[in-house]
DNA sequence: GTCTATATGGCGATAGAC
DNA sequence: GTCTATCGCCATATAGAC
């Protein structure tokens, strides 16, 4: 890894301006592969976005796929951040996911990263494959542990199993979230998950959820 | 329209060639726009493997966008045929599309064109976007007029509206298609769409289905 | 109906000046 | 650290011969 992750080690020198640079340069990547892809997504547009030339890019990330993987990285160190702060007990983990969804409601960018990334991704000679497959199963790992924690509890409806309750739930949502795209007055994300939650445990997530809303409101 | 929907109609002359080579362009453009999707993929890798030349194929469609919309088009057709012998009641609709699952499972190429294509299309300048969003919102009133004549004979579990069911299905449908095409050994389509459609029913399609699975082999 | 040849432009990446 | 200039490749699409 490189000097992104702890800028403010180094602020003084030079390195600040290179800092900054590569923010930049990684923000952008982020809304061109957001908008197009890997492979559809231009080095080009990216530079241009940052306000630098293509070069001058490149002189910051000696390749596409080194772009790719560095800005993969940054979104992976915000997401394991989200993630730590809910690992109590198995119900509120997934409440937790019920928020994620909410507040992905109000981040269409993040939310189609991922969702043309992972599907691009499934190619096995794609740059990312390898990042989506254990991005998927350490999450699969998560949210089965939240559900074997509920199956402990006998919280978990009958013929339903951890494992194939957090396969269900990640499909859920990534499903979902093209849904939203499409159409987003339509599909009300986190309501739907809590309605899935709802119909695999005895939790009443809607429930629960809108109580949370209301007292958000007071 | 074309002549490619009725080629029947008009075996002899010289539309013969044209229509067998229009069905040979459509097949080679299915396989590129499964890989890549619309924009990476190529109107000369579709020449390439339709075994023609790259203007060649545009005498047939005029620019890349009437070349994916007939593909589309010719996809559609072979959909709506499969869905239209299954509307008898709404338990029967949804083993009908249990049934699409495990069907799918034998079709990768067919699987990733949807789910490329279909998160490609988010974008609203997408040549597809139209045809996708309205794909959706098709798809999801059959799904639902079939949740809704369960809800009639109180099969749906309280808390589950036959909106929210449909929307639901659709999203577990698509979800686990991503993470099929990732680790195909790993996700079972057929039986974790059943088991949703069981969670949220009063009937035990997981059952049923394995029921249905064991009948076949004697 | 299919071809070759070509126009036009975007792409990733490199070389070398400042 | 950033730039301009450039190479070589591939893309969509057109013109015109056969």
């Amino acid at each position: 890894m490189t000097d992104t992750a702890q800028p403010q080690f180094m602020p003084r020198g030079p390195y600040q301006k290179t800092a900054r640079t590569r923010v930049a340069i990684l923000e952008a990547a982020l809304e061109v592969f957001s908008e197009s892809g890997y492979h559809s997504g231009s080095i080009r547009d990216v530079a241009r976005r940052a306000g630098i030339s293509n070069s001058g890019l490149l002189h910051h990330f000696p390749d596409k796929i080194a772009l790719l993987d560095a800005m993969l990285e940054r979104r992976d160190e915000v997401d394991a951040e989200a993630m730590r702060k809910f690992t109590h007990d198995g119900k509120s983990a997934l409440h937790a996911l019920i928020h994620l969804a909410a507040d992905n409601a109000s981040k269409p960018g993040i939310v189609k990263l991922y969702a043309i990334l992972s599907t691009e991704a499934t190619a096995e000679d794609h740059p990312a494959h390898a990042h989506f497959v254990s991005r998927y199963a350490r999450t699969r790992h998560l949210v089965e542990d939240a559900f074997r924690s509920l199956a402990e509890d006998d919280q978990l409806v009958a013929g339903t199993t951890p494992e194939s309750a957090a396969i269900g739930t990640l499909a859920m949502m990534d499903g979902l979230q093209v849904q939203w795209l499409l159409e987003p007055t339509r599909i009300d994300m986190p309501y739907a998950l809590a309605s899935y939650l709802s119909s695999v445990t005895d939790i009443d997530f809607v429930a629960e959820h809108s109580l949370e809303l209301s007292a958000q409101l007071a």
